[in-house]
RNA sequence: GCGCCUGUGGCUCAGCUGGAUAGAGCGCAGCCCUGCGGAGGCUGAGGUCGCGGGUUCGAAUCCCGCCAGGCGUACCA
């Protein structure tokens, strides 16, 4: 990338320019290429020769003319110019802007993509929500995140795993059965109680009364255990389609859903304890099993097994990233979490620490959390406590794309209200349908052109020049580093954000620029630029797992 | 109490590995269809970047303190 080459070349010169004693000998800072803001400042502009000018003594602006004339400019490159207080900015050749639309149309839907993972191979794992009730507004968070990023570093070139781990079991499967064990029986008027921690919502009645349609009564003659048993699994296997439904209704797809169940009967469950114990890192004390984290650096110890037997979801976890690292051997792993897990994430470390794997190889991306809102209404999303408003609700209201959309422009970092009535009414106006109108606006100009037999082909590229051309050619260049500063930072908010001004200026572009007209070399020469503004943008809206639309 | 995250124009949020006059969308005030989709284009108003110190040639960005909100601090997950 031209990037890359630059960072060289600026690299190249400040050495020769130390040898020929233009600047005295120092310790080099850290080269930082950025884009400026400001299109006057060029395309890439370095600040190096103000970081220079500190340990030098020498005036910056000196500085940075003294290693321009030490610069042999790659092709992409147009000139340098020293700009006070004391930078350098880097402009692109038009001439090498001209030729990238070439470039696009060629890779085609391949364009952005490269290898920077070198088929790293890489899980991301995410939602993975308890089936013991259906998906809120806030699982779509960490939906969409996860199912974007995976996205974007297939393109980047990692090799790429979705996962769902599915937590069937253990102490919110147990109570989720009991749960609704009770409303069957009542349901079918019997007198039972529900448990204390129970799942109170209406779900749990409705899912009753579907088992009672389908099974009928016959769970009354069983045992209480046989009967929870039973439920449990059936009860679940509905929760579970459902939550598959309604990720598919999101467009978050997985390659993987992992059963926690498994690592019990597979073996790793037994293996991750097996190697903490020879380890020294369990300890039995009050009648429980505990993973030593202290000793790793830990506020405090973790219990891995209760007193009364069952292990702890850590227990699980740890069996969980031993299959993900030692069995599976992901290169990387990258977790998505709600920010109520986030005390989770320490021991994870010092467990990965404990196994001697690199804890730089799990990444955890804790996600804020989303408060569902109706105008001033606070809307509560608690699956115990009673009435909930599901995501497919908030699908339906709001739409795939424009909920897709929502989530990924805003970071992860920061909590979110979701507005439900703000949603609406701006979904009319939303950046979402913006970024879409410029998309099937292409489309429809190359619609225009195939009817009227235009074969642009041999467009003449050169002849474009102005100013919202040139603009429009420089932003489809910045697609790969945009991927990879996504990759770099797994913040897809930049591709949000790229979409946008892209959309923005090949609008601009429109009004400026008439593309089908008399001019017949112009219009092949521009019908190409409009082909390959299509080819990027399509690409970023599938990045972001948003339809492509043709026409609206 | 301690830990993590957040606090940027009326609203929702980017920018936070320090850079050159602080950005976007919505909302608001105007302007633009005798040419390919006006779900569009253009112009403008609107901000002590929570507060106070510090580091630096330069701080929304880094450090310290404070204030406000969220989350965590379970033999829950």
């Amino acid at each position: 990338m031209v990037k890359e080459k630059l960072l060289k070349c600026i690299q190249q010169a400040v050495s020769d320019t130390q040898q020929e004693g233009c600047i005295p000998l120092a310790i080099l800072p850290d080269i930082n290429i950025e884009r400026p803001k400001d299109l006057r400042h060029g395309d890439y502009a370095t600040g190096l020769p103000l970081k220079l000018a500190r340990i030098s003594g020498i005036s910056p602006l000196e500085i940075a003319k003294r290693i321009i004339n030490h610069l042999s400019l790659p092709e992409e490159i147009d000139n340098a110019v020293a700009a006070p207080p004391g930078f350098i900015n880097f402009t692109l050749s038009d001439k090498w802007l001209c030729q990238q639309v070439s470039v696009i149309l060629n890779a085609d839907k391949s364009y952005g993509d490269t290898n920077l993972g070198s088929n790293t191979y890489i899980q991301f794992e995410f939602v993975s929500v308890n089936p013991t009730g259906p998906l809120h507004i806030g699982h779509g968070r960490g939906a969409v995140l996860g199912s974007t990023l995976a996205n974007i570093f297939t393109s980047a070139g990692y090799k790429v795993e979705r996962e769902y781990y599915l937590n069937d079991t253990g102490n919110q499967i147990n109570i989720f059965g009991t749960s609704l064990y009770a409303r069957y029986q009542q349901c079918l008027g019997k007198e039972a109680d529900m448990p204390i921690n129970g799942y109170f919502g209406n779900y749990m009645t409705a899912l009753a009364r579907k088992i009672i349609s389908e099974h009928g009564e016959k769970f009354l003659q069983l045992s209480q255990q046989e009967a929870i048993t039973q439920l449990t699994k059936i009860g679940m296997e509905k929760i579970v389609q459902g939550i598959k439904q309604d990720l598919q209704l999101l467009k978050v797809d997985f390659d993987v859903w992992y059963s926690e169940k498994d690592l019990y009967h597979n073996g790793q469950y037994q293996q991750a304890m097996e190697k903490l114990q020879q380890r020294g890192y369990i300890t039995k004390r009050e009648n429980a099993t505990w993973f030593e984290s202290s000793v790793l650096g830990e506020d405090k110890d973790n219990v891995l097994v209760r007193s009364d037997g069952s292990p702890t979801y850590f227990a699980s976890d740890i069996a969980y990233h031993h299959s993900k690292f030692l069995q599976r051997k992901f290169d990387r792993v990258i977790d998505i979490w709600g920010a109520d897990h986030q005390g989770h994430v320490p021991r994870m470390k010092a467990v990965l620490k404990a196994l001697s794997i690199d804890p730089e190889r799990l990444s955890v991306i804790l996600c804020q959390l989303v408060t569902l809102r109706r105008g001033k209404e606070v809307i509560k999303v608690s699956k115990r406590s009673g009435d909930v408003i599901t995501l497919r609700e908030v699908i339906d209201e709001v739409g795939t794309d424009a909920c897709r959309f929502f989530f990924l422009s805003r970071s992860a970092d920061s909590q979110m209200d979701f507005d439900l009535e703000l949603a609406k009414k701006q979904s009319v106006d939303n950046p979402v349908y913006y970024i879409q109108y410029a998309h099937a606006r292409i489309a429809s100009i190359l619609r225009l052109a195939n009817e009227k037999h235009i074969a642009y082909d041999e467009g003449d590229l050169s002849l474009l020049s102005t100013k919202p051309e040139l603009s429009l050619i420089r932003c489809l260049t910045f697609l790969p580093e945009t991927i990879e500063n996504v990759v770099d930072t797994l913040q897809p908010q930049y591709l949000t954000y790229y979409s946008q001004e892209l959309a923005t200026l090949f609008h601009s572009f429109y009004k400026q620029c008439r593309v089908v007209s008399q001019d017949e070399a112009l219009t092949k020469a521009r019908l190409k630029l409009v082909r390959a503004s299509q080819i990027t943008l399509a690409k970023t809206l599938r990045l972001m797992g948003m339809t492509v639309p043709e026409t609206m």
